[in-house]
DNA sequence: CTAGACTCTCCGGTTAGGGGAGGGTCCAAA
DNA sequence: TTTGGACCCTCCCCTAACCGGAGAGTCTAG
């Protein structure tokens, strides 16, 4: 029999472990003084504590290593937890690979883009499907599709917080004729009219890439999503979307025009 | 300006998040309403969040996120930050190949073998270098080896908790005319004498195998010990121990008898 | 008999928020 | 003008597996 402190040193834990281990029912004491309180360990315990060890350095949890020695189906604990491990494996082959890129572009001057992962929640959009000549002509076509939209939907809201985005379909980039599907978040789906769709967009996972400043420069954005999403072990599953948050509705300077280009992905 | 769940929505962020960031003083909104308390945020808070996110998605902590935006040297601390993912990734592949291992071995019957890695701290033993006929001799000569000490230094203590071993000291194994050392921890360090000597033993880490039964059937612990090293990537650093925790001083049967064998390694 | 080593329980802290209670705020519809 | 519902606030407890320390009791060698 050996108190807390001698039996610890035997088995290389710590006083506070077996005290913890006793207090959640994991490895209780082979007697306990009840004048005292003391616990007290025997031979019988080491093993089990033995046990116990061999389970916890492989990182399988309390609640499940009690589940083992209770007799629960010990291989379908261990491949659980196996699965558990790979998955967290891979996240943090994921995080390595997102930390070697924020290190790799750290030199590059003025790149000061930053690519984040978000799940995108499924939304109800009208949207239209055209061939804008150039950029610029986005904030004539616009306009007037909303306008078109209310006058014959008065009711109809636009969802909180707004979302409108255009989405690219073309497989390259293009600076003229470019074939882009305008989409409004609304909050609730009305028939079709003309050329208005009303549809509801599944969820998805993109990569998010804050732009700053004039469109023109968004082409930069692009390249370091697009870079972003090749090193780090992903693959574009859709066309990409650019989030209009800020721009000429609300800040006179191009300088403050903020867009959110959004990039669908999956793991590849 | 928006209020805290709109924002939320536009950053894919919990509600709850962005109060702990601003308890905590990693994002704080734009103003807050001193009437009502509400926090208002605007895009500026937008693109913080977004660097945040693209941060603390790599696995930074907070305190080491507050730095980076603090302008503290964004390279060094992501550099410091990959140092300790790449370390849990080495852990995790530990722990993956010890799980394949315990999943390997199931069906196996009777190897109720379990390894665990141990670190042995530092202790004061006086030991003998001997060759002995064969294993049942030990008991013969151990005993006399400790009454021959206590009589030259009557006030030497053994150490709590008691900690005997035997270290072999052949790199084969043998039957016969075995190289050991034996070794008795004890509190203090005294003058060697004859073939006695005292010596500190450093600390190192060892895999620990527990035995139960008689000591013909070690050589199985030891099979399960090799095996394991050389499956979970270690490698042999000393020479085996095996540490008698119980034997014949205390349990008549054989098969009570309790033997634990200590094999020092060192990360491959 | 006492000093020092050991043990007990209880409380608080660790990360990064999540869940919920109880109460105030805002806005559009009746 | 009121009311209902959505939104917001703070405060408190919870997570996993312990660690650190306070205050008090226990054991044992000198």
């Amino acid at each position: 029999m050996y108190r807390i402190g001698e039996f610890s040193k035997i088995g290389k834990v710590t006083v506070k472990t077996l005290r913890y281990y006793d207090e959640v029912g994991l490895l209780k004491p082979d007697w306990v003084d009840e004048q005292t309180g003391y616990r007290m360990y025997s031979t019988k315990q080491l093993l089990e504590l033995h046990n116990i060890q061999s389970l916890r350095q492989v990182g399988l949890p309390i609640s499940e290593t009690m589940l083992v020695l209770s007799g629960f189906d010990r291989p379908f604990v261990l491949q659980q937890h196996r699965n558990e491990v790979m998955a967290e494996m891979d996240d943090l082959k994921r995080k390595l690979s997102r930390i070697n890129h924020l290190l790799s572009g750290q030199e590059v001057e003025n790149m000061d883009y930053q690519a984040t992962i978000k799940e995108i929640p499924s939304c109800i959009v009208y949207s239209k499907v055209m061939t804008v000549a150039n950029y610029d002509a986005y904030f004539e076509v616009i306009p007037e599709i909303g306008r078109v939209v209310m006058e014959k939907y008065p009711e109809l809201k636009c969802a909180i917080p707004e979302y409108c985005f255009i989405a690219y379909m073309d497989e390259e980039y293009k600076e003229q004729d470019i074939n882009v599907e305008y989409c409004e978040a609304v909050s609730e789906a009305k028939e079709d009219f003309d050329d208005i769709v009303f549809k509801e967009i599944p969820p998805m996972t993109v990569v998010s890439v804050m732009h700053k400043g004039p469109y023109g420069d968004l082409r930069d954005a692009y390249g370091y999503a697009f870079d972003w999403i090749e090193k780090n072990g992903y693959q574009i599953s859709g066309s990409p979307r650019e989030n209009y948050i800020d721009g000429i509705w609300n800040k006179q300077s191009e300088d403050d025009w903020l867009t959110e280009l959004q990039v669908p992905i999956i793991r590849k």
